[in-house]
DNA sequence: AAGAATGTTATGTA
DNA sequence: CTACATAACATTCT
């Protein structure tokens, strides 16, 4: 995030001269220990963001939950669904209620595999099902289904455990290639160069998208598990 | 300037 | 009890 020394401010706190010990992700929650054994807990939600100013940082533009001053640099936190200080049981609360999330090392596939397979959930819904997996959100829910060509209708007992393997291993790979390159990358063109390089419309393969990039029909789209869903008919089955 | 959105949890129902 | 579906919330961007 920041450098590590800063000051820091949250809600009517103002604390300084803290100095962050360790960062830690499961899925999309964030946790950072500073080294006053103070524990913020940062979901960013839809829209949430962190922004980098020069020092001195100019007003607050926006909802600022968390700023942080350091030397030369400062970020603001803006938007986000959570930011809070928490207790380390409140942390282990949260922790537990998380499926396995594919970047972390303790992440068991098996424990992921033995709830879809007894689900008659839709595959598509479980993926967005926090406590199933964690992390994986609704661009690469699409985009994983798609180029493991299975439909995000189907029950989750309906697959085999190949298929769940495949899944697995797919997000695992796209999961680390977005850490690397700060943004979602599922289409990767041979003519193109690095993918860094690739535009919006590029570097995805169903999500929004009008046709199949495989077959050319058009890419259905529809409500599933709360979110807004996009396959291919043909492909997908 | 209305509405969708790269998200999650609480609550209700079968 | 479990497991699903739906509503509610929050703010930004187009």
């Amino acid at each position: 995030m920041s450098s590590p020394q800063g000051r820091f401010r949250a809600g009517a706190k103002k604390l300084d001269r803290l100095v962050l010990t360790t960062v830690e992700a499961h899925g999309k929650h964030l946790f950072y220990r500073w080294e006053n054994q103070s524990l913020l807990h940062v979901h960013l939600g839809l829209y949430g963001k962190f922004r980098s100013h020069p020092c001195p940082p100019p007003k607050p533009q926006g909802a600022v939950r968390l700023r942080i001053v350091g030397d030369a640099h400062a970020f603001d936190l803006n938007g986000p669904t959570i930011c809070e200080i928490i207790s380390s049981e409140r942390l282990e609360i949260l922790c537990r209620r998380l499926g396995p999330d594919p970047l972390r090392r303790d992440a068991d596939p098996e424990q992921v595999w033995q709830r879809i397979r007894k689900s008659r959930a839709s595959i598509g819904a479980l993926l967005l099902d926090q406590s199933v997996i964690s992390g994986v959100g609704n661009v690469y829910r699409a985009e994983v289904l798609f180029v493991n060509q299975i439909h995000p209708n189907r029950w989750g007992k309906s697959l085999s455990e190949q298929e769940f393997g495949a899944i697995w291993e797919t997000l695992y790979q796209w999961l680390r290639i977005g850490v690397k390159y700060n943004r979602i990358i599922t289409a990767h063109s041979k003519q193109r160069g690095k993918p860094g390089r690739l535009n919006g419309a590029e570097r995805l393969l169903v999500y929004k998208k009008i046709h199949c990039p495989d077959c050319g029909a058009e890419i259905k789209s529809w409500e599933l598990g709360s979110r807004k869903i996009y396959a291919c008919d043909f492909c997908q089955n």
